[in-house]
RNA sequence: AGGCAAGUAGCUCAGUGGUAGAGCGUCCGUCUGAUACGCGGAGGGUCAAAAGUUCAAUUCUUUUUUUGCCUACCA
């Protein structure tokens, strides 16, 4: 006959090897996908991992969401399908690479051919593999990595060019310019990452000036600044970098910030001027202590300090549109400039709350000018191309005719270039550019103050000098123009938590600006673009076999040879789309001119937001595989991943198809260490996955990252509460299938009988199945809204609290004793249904576990036709088992049991002595109609004979009073207070009085008011003379007067249980029939005969009998009270 | 600097416009023929701070503050 397993302990890490190995065997995953063949598909999407780093224990937290939801949504009859991948691109592994090879980025190309160097990125990609993909397997991840879609292969890049020619066909992708960290020593641009470096960010002295901007007094001017006749009004700027004031073509200001109009004296010129500036950097300025200076004594020169007049306050948003003169008028702008705009950033922290506008040579300033339309100051070189007044080695263009040639920071200049201009100067010490035009300003009345400025400045790492911040090319996608609709578009999707979808993407796209593509790296994918040299002609190649007729007709006009052909197919190992080879490619344009492709590759966040399409090679191949599964249903990842792949996905998928390309998305936060820092290797504070699993079990592992806290939330990760959830929810498990196995086993219970009707079943047994049913359509419902903790908590809850430490307590009995009857089927039954839909609920967070239990329970019954839980369905909820009165019931009874047991705690009277009666004050109907229903479980849970009401108008009951906040607070309104401390007032009488009329007029402040019953709560305060126990409404008394029966009857229990204690000692079976001979005790003896047959139907005694004569080696002594201390001999019968 | 989130008992977390809870830990006690991986009890809180709205705020609003993440790094 089957036999359910039993087993020595938990020991979930080896119970785990067991599923996995059976689930490899078997193949479960893969039938978990085709036993739904033809069912609705549940879409998900893998972020793929990068496998040049070891897998942490965060994304087994990551990967648990991701495996939840679609074990779940397979259990709902959905198919899942999920294809694993690879993210393949990228900085770190170049940087990976170079470290290892011991080279820079400037080395590859000369110490190393780009090919060689490719290669290598191509293997330390895929270093960890394997270990990736033993954690995978070990935290019970079901993903597919036996077909996972990679991002270097050719076909992946081809679906990334298709997308990218898309792009380009619908005018979206373009060529311009940013403004980024540069380099003129190095001649490169700077990573944000190689900024972040140590060290990078350094303080140096600048000269600083603020400068005087002219305002050109047309009649708006005039009025919006009340100008007086003569009066000369200039804006004051602030700039630490005075170069950049030739490329000067805006102002900004902040629009609620207010500004004043100062009548004062230029102090390097001494004429009369007028300046605006910030009200709030005044001070600086302008000291108070000044302001009563009369202006002739200044002008007399008697005092040295200006004097000035505030004459005027302006807000910053009606400056916006004055026009100035151009400050140094070097280069005219092609377009509007020199106009004040509104900048976001403008604060009045330093500087003079007015900030120059150079949009060559600043980020914010590009993008506030753009914003505005404001041009930037451009020349056009000998290519024709414009370029800024400042050049890529660092020098003034010809241009700037006072400093042509110069370099713009001093920092660039050699020793002896620098003695060398100085001799050129002629002066005793070099004066840098900056010093000049600040000399030059001072003395055209256009400087206001200058000085020295120290401030933290990032530096070039290789070269150790400060950086520019310099427009470099780069190619952009044009996210700008559909900003709308992506805006648009994510309201459709249901973020969890729902913030970070509104507010840190919502706000994200509000703000979003083109996307940059280019990188100009060598392991990625390599921009399909080639262009003519004279930039007039160029094309966006979207296949592989539109790069093929394109190289045939270059072939044709002579600009390469028929040896590139034959290596043009995807199929081909030799063929590559990665940079050497597609480098080597020359195109012929419509015009005939050759044509060459541009340098950069794109940026690795456009390989992963592909994947929905570059998975399957779409559109080349497997379209309708394509179609049926986008947009996903789901996808998760961390929120770091807010701006990178969530952004990815959502900008491709809604520029290039109008669609979402997510239902749902969550995202996790991150795992901290205990002591709530980031994990690092270098802290050695970093959990290994490998060793957590090892030794506390993957399900453990996985089940505490969910019950502990939200999946968004972050995770202060500690030992201590995957042991905790180990004992409190998975040790309470596996003692629950123990018990039921051990007895299943003696009866042969296996599910054969024919299903007890409900009504048939014992309240006990309807109770913990209305419980469970609550718990399925709960679960459900949460699964279903993605809200795992939950659901996790929920699960643990129902089986810690009300399945074992309130059914399987309550009902033991009924598993050991007696026959095989009705009632113990129904037990059985309702146990097992209980714990095997705990298996099924529990599964998509502890696969292995849910597995087991599920495995061991069914292989003997052969309930479910499917061999594994996690192919099975979902349990149904039946609303016919929910009785919500009954839970109530129960909740009753578990209370005054517990009150009960406190009670004797206080009386210092232990549980196995009975006592005769437990007293309760009848509050109503309702009340006590419940506790009569559940009389007989109280009694025995307390082990008391009796229970019995006390009449609500009872003289001995003392009540307590005490208003309903919730509802008297409507009607009472203002008059709470008062009317609260009224009601603390109330005698019994009035009490007894309200209770019996159902109303009681009372006056507050002269008002009068007529309490109902509804507006207080009258709970009972205690009953003289007898001890009481109070929670909320339910007030308890007990009897704890032992009489000399029941004081019997306590001794007969303390007898079984060292019988029973005994018998398990000696290891006898709980089924052996026995023989006790017991020494004689004249306490003893008259309790033990009186309850003779208890006793004996208890321990499974065939005969019990007292003797004198007993030897001490084979009996036991006990002690059965403080003053009887006896022997006992067992023996099987 | 901006955005988002969090701040409740020693720890981990629930919760609510009506006078604050659980688990763990601590201390005291105790049961058990599934279970010391249990059970009962005690102690422990200005619900981060302040102001406002309200009869009533831990809860709503504003400000401040600490922590984490993301973005930016600037005249």
């Amino acid at each position: 006959m089957a036999k359910y397993p039993e087993y020595k302990t938990l020991d979930l890490p080896s119970r785990e090897k067991e599923i996995l190995q059976f689930w490899e065997e078997q193949h479960i995953f893969e039938e978990s996908i085709s036993s739904r063949d033809g069912k609705p598909p549940f879409t998900f999407y893998e972020g793929p991992p990068s496998a040049n780093g070891l897998p942490g224990i965060h994304h087994v937290m990551s990967r648990a969401i991701k495996d939840i939801f679609c074990r779940y949504k397979t259990l709902k009859g959905f198919q899942v399908k999920r294809k694993g991948g690879w993210d393949t691109h990228g900085l770190p592994i170049e940087i990976a690479v170079e470290k290892t090879l011991g080279i820079r980025k400037e080395d590859i190309g000369k110490k190393i051919s780009v090919e060689d160097y490719n290669k290598e990125c191509r293997r330390e990609v895929m270093k960890y593999k394997e270990a990736w993909e033993d954690l995978t397997r070990k935290m019970g991840y079901w993903v597919d990595l036996e077909h996972p879609y990679i991002t270097y292969e050719n076909k992946y890049i081809e679906t990334c060019w298709w997308l990218l020619k898309q792009f380009y066909e619908k005018e979206l992708l373009y060529k311009g310019y940013t403004i980024q960290p540069y380099s003129p020593a190095a001649g490169t641009g700077l990573s944000s990452h190689e900024l972040n470096m140590p060290g990078a960010y350094r303080n140096i002295k600048d000269t600083s000036v603020v400068a005087q901007f002219k305002i050109v007094l047309n009649d708006d001017a005039k009025r919006i600044l009340n100008v007086v006749p003569k009066e000369e009004v200039y804006l004051l700027a602030w700039t630490t970098t005075p170069w950049t004031l030739p490329s000067n073509s805006a102002l900004a200001v902040g629009k609620d910030i207010t500004y004043i109009k100062v009548d004062t004296f230029n102090p390097y010129t001494h004429d009369r001027v007028a300046v605006v500036l910030a009200e709030a950097v005044k001070e600086k300025y302008f000291p108070e202590k000044y302001s009563s200076i009369p202006f002739e004594e200044y002008e007399q020169g008697i005092v040295k300090n200006v004097p000035y007049k505030i004459t005027d306050h302006i807000l910053g948003k009606n400056l916006k549109g004055l026009k100035y003169e151009q400050l140094l008028p070097y280069v005219q702008p092609q377009g509007k400039a020199f106009e004040v705009i509104i900048g976001d950033f403008v604060s009045t922290e330093d500087g003079t709350g007015i900030v120059h506008i150079a949009p060559t040579f600043g980020a914010d300033d590009f993008r506030a000018a753009k914003q505005s339309g404001i041009a930037p100051i451009l020349v056009r070189d000998e290519n024709g191309n414009d370029v800024p007044l400042v050049d890529k080695t660092g020098r003034f263009v010809k241009e700037v005719t006072d400093f042509a040639g110069e370099f713009v920071r001093e920092e660039y200049l050699t020793h002896e270039e620098k003695e060398a201009e100085r001799k050129k100067q002629g002066g005793d010490k070099y004066l840098s550019v900056d010093e000049r035009i600040a000399i030059k300003l001072k003395k055209e009345n256009k400087a206001f103050k200058v000085e020295k400025y120290e401030h933290s400045y990032p530096h070039c790492w290789r070269t150790d000098k400060p950086i520019l911040y310099y427009p470099l090319d780069s190619w952009f996608i044009r996210t700008t123009a559909k900003k709308e609709r992506l805006v648009e578009l994510n309201k459709n999707i249901n973020w969890k938590p729902e913030s970070t979808g509104t507010g840190r993407f919502g706000n994200w796209l509000e703000n979003l600006v083109d996307w940059n593509l280019s990188r100009s790296r060598f392991w990625g994918i390599p921009l399909p673009v080639w262009r003519t040299e004279d930039t007039k002609e160029e094309k966006c190649i979207g296949s592989i076999e539109e790069l093929k007729s394109e190289i045939q007709k270059s072939i044709s006009a002579g600009f390469m040879d028929t040896s590139h052909l034959e290596h043009i197919d995807a199929m081909r190992d030799d063929f590559d789309l990665h940079r050497p080879y597609v480098d080597n490619i020359i195109l012929v344009s419509p015009a005939g001119k050759k044509m060459v492709r541009e340098k950069d590759l794109i940026d690795v966040w456009f390989d992963s937001g592909s994947m929905p399409y570059a998975q399957f090679h779409f559109p080349f191949e497997n379209k309708e595989a394509f179609q049926k599964s986008f947009p996903a249903d789901f996808i998760a990842e961390g929120v770091d991943q807010t701006r990178g792949w969530f952004f990815t996905l959502h900008a491709i998928a809604g520029m290039l198809f109008d669609s979402i390309a997510f239902k749902n998305v969550v995202s996790n936060g991150l795992v901290l260490d205990k002591e709530g820092n980031k994990m690092s290797k270098r802290l050695g504070n970093a959990a290994d996955p490998f060793e957590t699993i090892e030794k506390y079990g993957a399900d453990a592992t996985r089940w505490y990252m969910l019950t502990n806290s939200q999946p968004w939330d972050n995770l202060k990760f500690n030992e201590e509460g995957i042991k905790e959830g180990q004992r409190k929810f998975f040790s309470t498990l596996y003692n629950t299938y123990a018990f039921f196995a051990l007895y299943a086993n003696i009866d042969g219970f296996t599910y054969k009988e024919k299903e007890v009707p409900l009504a048939q079943r014992p309240e006990i047994d309807r109770w913990i199945l209305s419980e469970l049913n609550s718990l399925i359509r709960f679960a459900d419902e949460n699964y279903n809204d993605y809200e795992p903790t939950k659901v996790a908590r929920a699960i643990q809850d129902f089986v810690s609290d009300h399945l074992s430490n309130w059914y399987v307590r309550l009902c033991r009995r009924r598993f050991w004793k007696g026959d095989y009857t009705e009632d113990k089927i129904s037990a059985y039954q309702t146990l097992y249904t209980c714990l095997e839909t705990v298996a099924l609920l529990m599964s998509p967070v502890a696969p292995f576990y849910a597995e087991r239990i599920f495995k061991d329970l069914n292989n003997a019954t052969g309930k479910i036709k499917w061999k594994s839980v996690h192919i099975a369905d979902f349990p149904q909820y039946n609303s016919k088992y929910v009785d919500k009165n009954l839970e109530e019931r129960m909740e009753l009874a578990q209370k005054i049991s517990s009150m009960v047991l406190s009670l004797r705690k206080k009386a210092n009277i232990r549980v196995r002595q009975p006592l005769q009666k437990i007293l309760l004050p009848a509050t109503d109907n309702d009340f006590v109609n419940n506790v009569t229903a559940m009389k007989e479980l109280i009694l025995a849970e307390v082990n008391v004979k009796e229970l019995e009401f006390i009449p609500d108008d009872s003289d001995i009951l003392v009540k307590k009073i005490k208003p309903n906040f919730r509802v008297l607070g409507k009607k009472a309104g203002n008059k709470m207070k008062e009317i609260t401390s009224l009601i603390g007032t109330f005698s019994q009488k009035e009490i007894a009085q309200l209770e019996q009329k159902q109303k009681l007029d009372v006056q507050v402040s002269g008002e009068a008011i007529m309490l109902l019953p509804e507006d207080i709560e009258i709970t009972y305060d205690h009953i003289p003379g007898r001890e009481v126990a109070s929670d909320g409404r339910v007030t308890v008394a007990l009897e704890t007067t032992i009489t000399e029966k029941l004081h019997e009857e306590g001794i007969a229990r303390e007898f079984v249980n060292r019988v029973q204690n005994i018998r398990k000692d000696k290891g006898f079976e709980v089924t052996d029939h026995i023989s006790v001979v017991v020494k004689k005790h004249p306490r003893l003896t008259p309790s033990v005969l009186a309850n003779k047959v208890y006793i004996c139907a208890e321990i499974l005694a065939a005969s019990l009998s007292f003797t004198d004569n007993i030897s001490e080696s084979d009996s036991v002594p006990v002690e059965l009270d403080d003053d009887i201390s006896t022997l006992i001999k067992i023996s099987k019968a």
